[in-house]
RNA sequence: GGAGGAGUGGCCGAGUGGUCGAAGGCGACGGUCUUGAAAACCGUUGACUCUUUACGGGGUCCGGAGGUUCGAAUCCUCUCUCCUCCGCCA
């Protein structure tokens, strides 16, 4: 959520940064809201300052049998009055601060301006993508040609978009997540594994609700994560942390669960976009003023999942069109796909600024000063990386001709030290 | 699920209708004293918000929501959380 107030002090930039990345706002009501807003607070207090004043003076005359009774008669009709102008404020701060949760964040001024996708900017690619002397698969003919995807069972199950793990499948999944559960320990977060349901509160002050209620699954009054920054990012929701906390690493280990909703037709085939998957989320609380540099870092650490797995992937900046609602800015990392000759999204590295930290109202004091009044954080996440999605660039880049995958290295040590991934073996 | 009990400032803990944002203690910070430190003593010490160039002046918040009242931390209703006992259960 962006601050009403500094929002009002620089409409004009606020308005043109929004109008960059296509959000529709009543920039008309804004301004009435804010203006309207602050004469019903003005006039509510003034008539509360002169009731505290009143009653306290009215002890005095209580008993009084001519004062009593005149007095109690004129302090009602006040009490009256002030609960309307009561309710009349607390009407405008609810209408403000739901047409505030509707707003996207600012693009940061790093974020490439653009208007979708195709303007979103490469800064760096790293790995070549192997050649082979065969026509390489597609994930979902390999994994279902080994048994260790069964996308037909999953179906029988559930319907469509789930995925079936079994056999290597089920290790490969679990022995990738120690792996990046590892690879971020080396780093310095501290691990989690959150509760897969939260409250409606938590997928606010994260920026899924109100405005994507449709996207996510919900079971009675919770609402089921759709990644690990819901429940992790809340983990401070209303606390005031002190900076010598900051900053703050977790890496949280969670299934996902995604309605898919308006992905109607995309990425049908495989296991690339199902309704519930594995991943692995690096979350962090930084000091405003460290937060770039902490995005950087994150990044690079998610980066080192395929590193060292030994995967061509390439980091894209997303443009002011594309980036997410709650992020000023995002780095996607996609990783090469043979299988299917193209780059695949893996992780989305964001840096939300204050924008989460308001909504969840996670705030530092700042160390030092006699009276450090508190401060937002900074949020920043990203996939540390989705696992499925990693099973998929394993399955299309270490295919051999006969069928059986290799397992890379750095993977070896975490699937019992098993080399290759053979049909019928587990 | 049943029966009890409890939720107050960073922490502990008083406070059952008015002058209470709230005694007292602890902690923290500043100062006096000291070569230094400790002790002692004095002082400061919540968040949010409206208004103001500023100084300042208001308002809200005692788990949450609503109600009673001229006036609520205090009374009523609902609700959430925690603790104890019983039941059930991976």
């Amino acid at each position: 959520m962006l601050d009403h107030r500094s929002v009002n002090e620089n409409l004009e930039e606020v308005k043109a940064r929004l109008a960059q990345r296509n959000a529709q706002v009543d920039w008309d009501r804004f301004s009435s809201l804010i203006a309207e807003r602050s004469q019903a607070i003005q006039a509510f207090e003034q008539r509360r300052h002169e009731q505290k004043t009143k009653s306290t003076e009215f002890g005095r005359y209580a008993r009084d049998p001519e004062e009593g009774p005149k007095r109690r008669a004129e302090l009602k009709e006040l009490s009256d009055l002030i609960k309307d102008l009561e309710k009349r404020q607390g009407d405008l701060e609810a209408e403000l601060e739901e047409f505030m949760l509707h707003l996207p964040n600012v693009p940061h001024s790093s974020t490439p301006v653009g208007g979708g996708e195709e303007d979103n900017v490469v800064v760096r690619t790293v790995g070549e993508p192997g050649s082979y002397d065969f026509e390489p698969k597609a994930h979902w003919d390999v994994g279902t040609d080994l048994g260790i995807i069964d996308l037909e069972t999953a179906t029988v199950v559930s319907g469509s978009r789930f995925v079936l793990y079994r056999g290597m499948g089920v290790y490969l999944e679990l022995g990738l997540a120690m792996f990046m559960l590892d690879v971020a320990r080396e780093a310095g977060y501290e691990p989690v594994m959150p509760p897969y349901l939260v409250l409606r509160d938590a997928m606010v002050g994260t920026g899924q609700l109100p405005k994507f209620e449709e996207d996510a699954f919900k079971v009675d009054d919770y609402f089921m994560i759709p990644t690990a920054e819901v429940p992790v990012t809340n983990m401070h929701r209303q606390t005031i942390l002190e900076e010598e906390q900051l900053p703050i690493k977790y890496v949280a280990y969670s299934s996902c669960f995604r309605r898919e909703a308006g992905s109607a037709g995309k990425d049908t085939r495989g296991i690339t976009r199902v309704h519930q998957f594995q991943k692995v989320e690096l979350v962090k609380f930084t000091r405003p003023e460290d937060s770039y540099e902490e995005l950087e870092k994150l990044t690079a650490n998610a980066e080192t999942v395929l590193q060292r797995l030994e995967l061509p992937y390439r980091v894209s900046a997303l443009c002011t069109g594309d980036i997410g609602f709650s992020a000023a800015k995002c780095y996607d990392i996609e990783v090469w796909l043979p299988g299917q000759r193209l780059y695949r999204e893996i992780s989305s590295c964001s840096n939300f600024e204050d924008f989460q930290a308001r909504r969840a109202n996670i705030r530092y004091r700042p160390a030092g000063d006699k009276k450090p009044k508190t401060r937002f954080v900074h949020t920043i996440n990203g996939s540390g990386l989705a696992v499925g999605r990693t099973i998929v660039a394993l399955l299309e880049n270490y295919q051999q001709a006969d069928g059986t995958v290799t397992i890379p290295p750095a993977l070896q040590p975490y699937l019992g030290g098993k080399k290759v991934i053979r049909r019928g073996e587990w």
